[in-house]
DNA sequence: TTGAAAGCGCTACCAA
DNA sequence: TTGGTAGCGCTTTCAA
């Protein structure tokens, strides 16, 4: 089982230059047909396969990118993951994957595993690495795209929901509804995603003239416990809410579990609305109201806005920000009078 | 940024092959402590980063596995997947991972992606991968685990659930509810674990002395949109189910979204029992009884048994039968008399 | 159109 | 304990 190109070029008779031109098809790289399909034979009746580390040792690259994810468990990876893999298969690119736990430690750890495999390009996806994290890679020179995290430093490509127009969706659609008193249960106020989606929130409200209490504000993080918790302290308020705008659907779904304990109905009681949209908000009762974004389309786009840095085109757009639209169902509904 | 082993070599002046010995650190290639520290000084000075290509190349490995995935957005997988990369990033291996969409094509295209990229071992992770895909694997040398699929050639490794005790617990539960006519909504029966949680189903029914009626098992596959349409099948029926046990969760909550649409109720009408204990059954309403299989364990184990048969160590079991357990929930009650 | 040869960065063997 | 050196399998330049 260790047929290499030598081995191929002589039972072919000729030198192993000469495989190496046949396999990598160049037009430019002329082969007579003749040698060519001698080679093409042999190849096939030997069970050639190239190594392609020797290639790529040759050539300075892996042939592989690298990805972070903070948590594949959280639905809003998997359908990102799913847009990377399939851009990065169309290039015969391997995908690496690495599951951070949102452990600073294992981020930087696994940025270094993947510095010296030399991957070609690094797609990070979290709201939680940390800048000097990113400044490693800056460093490293290794071209990367941020995935659903911005860069505050103005530096750097990535792909984003569009979080302030899609925090102004569900804020007016709950306004619409009749609401005044609509909480924010809030993301970590330290990453963009949660300090756009509660600027979006603020701006709403400015826009209707409603008041802003600064108890309707909790911050929560992005985990289903946290929105638990979140709502507990929002229904133990002298004047409860009657709807929430929730960061994530995963928090959203937090508090609903959390109205369910505390006797409170969903929608009849409180609306909410949450964000992402992710698979399985469409199968909780009463269904999710969300914000829905491409994460598909997601994925799909930073692995090839990364492509094209990897092969150092220009890009015309580094920062790609995607438009987010609001799927009503019935986790939300009009004000009781 | 092209610092390589003999640049350091140079600089801590001594050999490359010295530098090398202080890199990998065996006890067995003895340096001298002076030396060494100086050329951890160097190294850190320059920001040496070993090149892997090139070690791999010499090494003959590529410090990575491949994985393949049918489907990563059903929620079974990321939990699996994480189990896996919990192992192999301990195990400093490089986790390439791969959607195959459950396309055969995809599949056979992908493994020979991995194979020339001369990856160290395989996770297969699908029920469908089809023979002589594994075949091929076989042939090649490549050590490979199944997970969550067995092998019916009776040959190889591979981590499963025991489907057979879980079918057969899930059934247990709804005979000791009183219910008599029971339904099987069946996966593939070209799949293992659709053969045997059909057995199991069987087996039960027999041991309680109940007439097994053809009609009530329908093949649907393991999506919800299959669920959904054999449980309109099976309400179609002259005499309906009272409690129905599905191949997995998915089609658990398929065939719950049709009870909905025809205005059954779950629990109360028509009980219903999935397999897999995904995160999402726990989260709808009713929230779902099913069988619980050790997904993270899965993975891990099946991580590590690969890693085992890459280094060649003798494996004290080649197939894991993970012991699953029932969760019973709201979607399961009594018969009404 | 093809062959010869150098070398990618590293490890491991042999010698000193 | 250290240095020298060959070579992993491939690509690519130069010459023929």
């Amino acid at each position: 089982m260790k047929i290499t190109i030598k081995e191929v070029a002589k039972q072919a008779g000729v030198d192993p230059s000469t495989v190496s031109r046949v396999i990598n098809n160049d037009p430019k790289l002329s082969v007579r047909e003749q040698t060519r399909l001698r080679v093409l034979e042999t190849i096939r009746e030997l069970g050639y396969q190239p190594n392609s580390i020797a290639r790529n040792l040759r050539l300075n690259t892996s042939g592989a990118i690298g990805m972070l994810i903070p948590d594949i468990t959280n639905p809003l990876f998997p359908e990102v993951i799913k847009g990377v893999e399939s851009c990065s298969s169309e290039k015969d690119l391997g995908l690496i994957l690495c599951n951070t736990g949102d452990l600073h430690e294992k981020e930087l750890k696994m940025i270094r595993f993947f510095l010296n495999r030399r991957v070609d390009g690094l797609l990070l996806a979290s709201v939680h690495i940390r800048d000097e994290t990113i400044a490693e890679v800056e460093k490293s020179g290794v071209p990367y795209v941020l995935v659903n995290r911005g860069n505050r430093k103005d530096a750097g490509a990535y792909v984003v929901a569009d979080n302030a127009a899609g925090a102004k969706m569900a804020v007016r659609h709950l306004i619409d509804l009749g609401h005044r008193k609509i909480a924010h249960i809030a993301g970590f106020l330290y990453t963009d995603s949660g300090i756009e989606r509660l600027e979006g929130y603020r701006k709403e409200l400015n826009l209707a003239d409603i008041h802003l209490d600064s108890e309707y504000i909790v911050e929560a993080g992005y985990s289903e416990q946290g929105g638990y918790k979140a709502m507990k302290k929002l229904l133990l308020l002298p004047d409860p809410p009657t709807a929430v705008f929730a960061v994530n659907d995963l928090t959203a779904m937090g508090a609903i579990l959390a109205m369910n304990d505390q006797g409170v109905r969903v929608s009849e009681d409180i609306s909410i609305v949450g964000f992402d949209d992710i698979w399985v908000g469409e199968r909780i009762t009463p269904a999710l109201t969300s914000v829905k974004v491409p994460l598909y389309d997601m994925g799909y786009l930073a692995m090839n806005m990364l492509y094209q840095k990897m092969r150092g085109v220009p890009i015309e757009q580094e920062r790609i920000v995607l438009e987010s639209s609001l799927v009503v169902r019935r986790s939300t509904a009009a004000v009781k009078s």
